[in-house]
DNA sequence: GATTAATAGATGTTATGACATTAAATGTAG
DNA sequence: CTACATTTAATGTCATAACATCTATTAATC
């Protein structure tokens, strides 16, 4: 359905005011998409963004400072985030030797099982987007970060 | 600068995969970026759309639920949301004749005023897409339809 | 026409987000 | 070394989101 179908409206300023709701519109669709998948899991979107960034780092720990800069909402309140997942057991934490103020962080086993659980759901979902090609994809990845560009 | 710098992630899974992420990447960027010129006018992101949604039906009421419908993030409470407006003398709300369960909506004079008032600026911001081509924003917007589509 | 289902919107509750502040450790300049 | 600024993470507070429930009204079924 096009957005402008899905969110009645028949008239848009531009190209690029179209493009912009359009990419809010997606991502929300997106999200929501996504968060049917780990809530039978009992985890959100940013407790899940977290666990992947663990995952990549194979084993070394990581600061908070360096989860936030990876994360894709920054804004998240990445200290309580944590807390979250180490009350399920999914991550730990311990002081970093290097720097008494920084807190380093780990994947547990039990948060790769998780992961591991999860994957197949997050796989198949994204196998749906074939639905374009895989060039068609890296022509919008590219002109999304030539928009971000515009900024500064 | 490319999602990879961004996140700092240089392999993905696939094309697919670095989509997805560099959607919700760059909708967050484009959300925050709207919030810092919505602040000065003491809305939310979720307050201007619902404000735009009236302004569109040109003093025609509209119900709480149509107005639902047209948000792009449709997980809002838009009852609470329309309190919002209704506080800040943005917005009236009158009981539909044709409906006793439903409310209709409709855009004050104040309401009108803010959003010109906010207009030049999210203008200006728009305008800074033109750094790809209205028919690059298109093409974007199409693909991003097509992928919706994949939803059942 | 009575009964049940569906719809519209409001509200209660809990969790999360946004933002400021704090505390501790480290870095830096005199 | 001392004083001050900066960094790192945690916490406090308030607003909003998420989700369920409730009330009133309308629609549908028997």
């Amino acid at each position: 359905m096009s957005i402008e179908t899905d969110i009645k409206q028949n008239k848009f300023r531009s190209a690029y005011q179209r493009l912009a709701l359009n990419l809010v519109y997606t991502s929300n669709w997106l999200e929501y998409k996504q968060l049917e998948i780990f809530k039978h899991y009992d985890i959100t979107s940013q407790q899940y963004n977290v666990l992947r960034i663990l995952r990549g780092q194979q084993m070394n720990p990581i600061k908070v400072s360096d989860i936030t800069e990876r994360m894709l909402d920054r804004n998240s309140n990445t200290s309580r985030l944590v807390d979250k997942l180490l009350a399920k057991n999914l991550a730990k934490r311990t002081s970093c030797p290097n720097d008494r103020r920084a807190v380093d962080v780990v994947i547990t086993e039990e948060g790769l099982q998780l992961l591991t659980e999860i994957d197949p759901f997050v796989n198949a979902w994204e196998e749906r987007f074939n639905i374009i090609t895989p060039e068609e994809a890296d022509t919008i990845s590219g002109l999304l970060d030539k928009l971000r560009e515009s900024d500064q």
